[in-house]
Formats: structure tokens, C-alpha cells, sequence
DNA sequence: AGGCAAACTTTCCCACTGCGCATATATTTG
DNA sequence: CAAATATATGCGCAGTGGGAAAGTTTGCCT
């Protein structure tokens, strides 16, 4: 392991989140469709072409802190001991993340109910999930349970989902992980 | 109602279905990317600006199929009757569906393998099943069901959606509602 | 330090897209 | 059949994505 980060790479993301923030601003003020990217890479002091260096586009800029979101829960997810079943991982993971996060959580439901409002932005975030699905399949297949990956990462993905979706909708009256735990006990019942 | 579809409604319905066979056609042939909104308007006969009057862009194009799919889906579910539980009637749905269909649900693969290749098109795909989701979590809502209509759909779109996928990775061993019906059996099972 | 190579940013530049506007053409209605 | 209505087209503009080359910063080696 190398703890030097590089001043260079140092820079680089520096630079990365202060579009991004410029960018989830913009759009959080003026609705995504009125902002062009010009203005935030204004609000950023980088160049139009710079901007493409780092984003394909403001979709992305926005989304960015998203993905870093997805990335931290990846590797929780992988971090967790041998001994746990698949699901046990993926539910101890959320737990962490929710106390590592701390308040951001509220950060994040801005983000949501802005992508409510604007389906590319939707459209990607659903996209970004389906990558972690993915990912998520792949660093749980060791891992004991009596489905395949796929599907228990898939049904943990949706209970996560839905119970953000009403969690943001009843305004948070409880904590965002009882309506998690409410979800994926729901989840867990047979449909007939 | 009225029988009289009217010539007008008929041709338009007649060029939209042709632009999107061309565009559909266009980009399994050359890859999305490589295929301009040009491209598509010369195989259609039609204009440039005319394109734009029927679709926002080459994606809407090619996954019109696909929302016409959903959009069938959804009356299916609707007309099936009172006395069924939620689930048995997006089981029974699928079914009718795939009888209707017949053999066109090859094509459908195609257009799923397409998606996996282009995340853009993959993920307005995700938006379009999301948008079901809520729709048919509102077809639903008056049924008999264990558990809230939201999950409900979530759950069996989700199974609908792996089971297509390992389906067409297995190469069609088995018939779709095979594989779906196993997938919805793995989803009912608890998780611990 | 000094200097060189790689990485990054910036400036031009052009093709593609989405869409508004005015105009021409076709369909329906009374 | 003529007026009312809806659709198709051509033109043009703003916004976007991304290639090429020149300038700047960083990492590394002597």
C-alpha cells in the first residue's frame, strides 16, 4: 500500500467535488434543465472542455456523489468477516454506513427528491444501482445463502429502494433504518 | 368510444412504428453510437424536423417497443378479475402476455442485449420499468394482498427482470415463464 | 537545482442534437 | 366545399460532446 496520494490525484479529486457540489447546487436552485454547463464550470473556475475531462455531463456531475456513496457500501460490503451469510453482510453494511455517514443522510434526500423530479437524472441513478447490483452479486457469491447472489442482491437493492422512497415521503418520522428493516421484512414474506 | 380510429391517427401510429423499426434496426447493425438521428430519418422517409415531433431522441426511438410491451402489460393487469389476489394477477398477466406475444419475444431479447451493450439505452429502460412500477403498483392497489402494493410490484418486476436476464444468458433452454416462475419461487423464500 | 516526460488544462473547432418559429400540406368537421 | 384543425417540413439557434494542438503543472531522476 502507497499512503502517498499524490499531490497530483489530490488535486484531480479536489477539483471532481467542487464540480460535482457546483453542479448538485445549480441544479438544486434553478431545476436541472436550466442549467447549462457552462454555468457550473463558471461556478467551478474550470474550463468548458475540462469540465468533459471529468463529467460526460451534468447528469453525471450531479450524480457523482452518488456513486461515491455506492463505492464506500461496496467495499463495507467486502470488508465484512467470512462468517456472516449473505444477507447478514449486506444488512451489517448499511448499519455501518449509516453510522459512518452521520447527517449527510438528509444531503442525500435532497438528491433523491431531486431526481424525482427530473427523469434523466432518475434514469441514471437507476442505472447506477443496476451497476451495483452487479457488484453487489459479485462480492457476496461466497458468502452462504439459500438463493443465488443475484437474487438476494436484487431483493436487497429494492427493499433498500422502496423503503428510502417512503422514508422520504412520510418525512422522516422514523429513522431511515426501521424502514429499512421494515422493507426487507417485508421482502421476505411469500406472495401468493 | 369511437370505432372510427381516423386515417390520421393510423398513418401516424404507421411512421412512428417505422422509425422505430429503423432505428431499432440501425443500431443492432452499427451500434447506437455510431447511428445519427440522419441515418434513422433516411431509412424512414421522413424529415429531420418530422423525427422530432414523434421522438426526443435515437433512445426513445429504439425502446418504443418496448414501451408499447409496457404499456400492454399494464391493461392486462388491469382487466383481469376483481376476485384474484395482486399476485396471482400480474402471474396470470405475464402469462397472457406471453401467449399474446407469441414469438416476437425473441426480438425482445434482442433489444435486451442490445441495452446491455449501451448503458444510455440500458438506463432509460430502467426508467421505463420504474415507471411501471409505480403504475402497476397502482393497478394493484385494491387487491388482496399480503403486503403493500408497492412491494408487491417491485418484487415481481424485479423477478421479471432477472429471470429475462439469466433466460437469455442460458440461451433459451427453458421457456421464459419457466425461469420466471422459478425466479418469483427464489424471491418468496426468506432471507436470513 | 535542473531538466525531461507524462499528465492535466486550456483554447479552437466542428458535428450532432433538441427545439422554436413560420410555412405548406393534409384531414376532419359543419 | 370551405373553414377549422392538425401534421409535416425547412430554417436557424443554443447547448452539448469530443478531437487536435499548444501551454501548464506535476512526478521523477540525475
Amino acid at each position: 500500500m502507497d499512503t502517498t496520494v499524490g499531490l497530483r490525484e489530490r488535486k484531480k479529486a479536489e477539483t471532481r467535488q467542487a464540480v460535482h457540489e457546483a453542479a448538485l447546487r445549480l441544479a438544486v436552485e434553478h431545476g436541472l434543465d436550466a442549467v447549462t454547463v457552462e454555468m457550473i464550470v463558471d461556478a467551478a473556475n474550470i474550463s468548458r472542455r475540462t469540465f468533459s475531462n471529468y463529467f460526460a455531463g451534468k447528469e453525471d456531475a450531479v450524480l457523482y456523489g452518488e456513486e461515491q456513496r455506492i463505492r464506500r457500501l461496496l467495499e463495507l460490503v467486502r470488508a465484512q468477516p467470512p462468517g456472516m451469510t449473505a444477507w447478514q453482510a449486506l444488512r451489517r453494511s448499511v448499519e455501518e454506513m449509516y453510522h459512518l455517514e452521520g447527517e449527510p443522510v438528509r444531503e442525500w434526500a435532497v438528491r433523491t427528491r431531486l431526481a424525482r423530479r427530473h427523469p434523466a437524472l432518475l434514469d441514471r441513478q437507476l442505472g447506477n444501482l443496476a451497476g451495483l447490483e452487479r457488484d453487489l452479486a459479485d462480492a457476496i457469491a461466497d458468502r452462504e445463502s439459500t438463493v443465488p447472489p443475484a437474487v438476494t442482491a436484487a431483493a436487497f437493492l429494492v427493499a433498500l429502494r422502496l423503503a428510502t422512497h417512503t422514508w422520504t415521503e412520510e418525512d422522516e418520522a422514523r429513522t431511515l433504518l426501521d424502514v429499512v428493516d421494515e422493507t426487507l421484512a417485508l421482502m421476505a414474506r411469500p406472495f401468493t
